[in-house]
DNA sequence: AATTATTTTTAGACTAATCTAAAAATAATT
DNA sequence: AATTATTTTTAGATTAGTCTAAAAATAATT
């Protein structure tokens, strides 16, 4: 049985490592975490021992399957219970994340999947993420960033990187939801810089702003 | 910021003094909490250094207001989520504890009290517990035990106390649930053993089962 | 290739929560 | 009242997770 913080070791390694696609360092753990690296160093030798992940000193680490399929677990949860806490309890897509945090280390798996199938085994969460089965399965659809759409091409807005509070917020204040339909107007050349149609209303938004969008391909 | 180990510490003196009245011992917390009595007095110590208990060496604890609040508090989290749990997921009432000792330490205000909304703000919870409302308040009905009903009378099963998961499958197992109607035909004289009809149903439950059930008054 | 900068690890220390063993205080019996 | 039993506390140790400071390894620059 593992205990929350191995949980969330596990579990943002899995993430960088999805991200990066290279063995996750000592120091990417320990800014994501908010710790330091001696910290992690320890952490990685005790999980190392576990058999979650393979450790070579100086060299990084790489999740196991015993590893991935924990961490798929934990996203499991995290995402179910923002999915509930949406759809469920009128929670707006900002607040969620910092409740996940707590809810996805309640350990029941009959929890779980009742909770999967009271929500009508959801797909994605409510940033667009998508929601391992009970397999640690998803299937990840393609999407494109609102920085590579072609010009005057309308898509479908599906998922946010960045579930940062005050971006979700920011968006909700422009009417930019997961399902809104966006078409690219202009890419402004001096600062990149996008000028969309968003709910037949034009804004222009930055280039920060415009590389955490991702719609339909 | 309380740990769960604190909460867990707190709200078991208040169930403790609620039944006994009394100051709270050492041992009897030790016990209930399946730690050792040295080890709660450390805890003792913390606790009335943060101001939620008053502690005299050798003499016990007693709450104050700012623990008996947090007690409430966590009861009534562990309560709405057994609740949820058997409403919402169709979970049986013998299955929902363990996972509600997880659930009543989630810390959000605002997630306690929009699954309390979501229930439709259950007096309840399945076994019958009183659930404290958001200011910590809840009416405790009179109940009276099966061993003090009258002879003849009918009357609605309304609390079950001790809760453990094999005494609510004995029940499940004889069709005795909260809301049904017993009636006490008899008791044993030889070993205080009583015959009640429930459903329609005559049968004979031991002691130690009729002092678990509690009905209206 | 040598120097400098960055990353990672080691060493030693701290807090929270726990334990065992022994001492001290309180309660119960003779 | 003295003795015995029980309860509670103290003292010292352990594990998980964290930190700082220093050492070692690796990477980047001159
Ligand atoms: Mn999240
Ligand atoms: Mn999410
Ligand atoms: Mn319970
Ligand atoms: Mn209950």
């Amino acid at each position: 049985m593992l205990t929350k913080t191995e949980e969330n070791y596990i579990k943002e390694i899995f993430t960088i490592e999805t991200i990066t696609k290279k063995d996750v360092s000592t120091n990417s753990i320990a800014k994501k975490l908010d710790t330091k690296p001696s910290t992690v160093t320890d952490m990685l030798k005790k999980l190392a021992t576990k058999k979650l992940l393979s450790y070579q000193k100086y060299k990084g680490v790489k999740l196991n399957n015993k590893g991935k399929t924990i961490a798929l677990s934990v996203i499991r949860k995290h995402r179910l219970w923002e999915t509930f806490l949406v759809k469920k309890l009128n929670f707006s897509w900002d607040e969620v994340h910092e409740i996940a945090e707590q809810l996805e280390h309640i350990k029941s798996d009959k929890l779980t999947n009742r909770l999967d199938q009271f929500l009508g085994f959801p797909t994605v969460d409510p940033h667009g993420d998508p929601i391992p089965n009970a397999n640690g399965e998803f299937t990840k659809t393609k999407t494109i960033c609102l920085t590579k759409l072609t010009i005057n091409t309308e898509s479908i807005f599906v998922e946010v990187k960045n579930a940062s509070d005050k971006f979700l917020k920011y968006l909700s204040k422009n009417n930019i939801a997961i399902g809104s339909k966006i078409k690219i107007l202009y890419i402004e050349e001096f600062d990149n810089s996008v000028d969309i149609l968003v709910n037949n209303k034009q804004i222009n938004v930055s280039e920060s702003v415009a590389k955490n969008i991702y719609l339909n391909n």
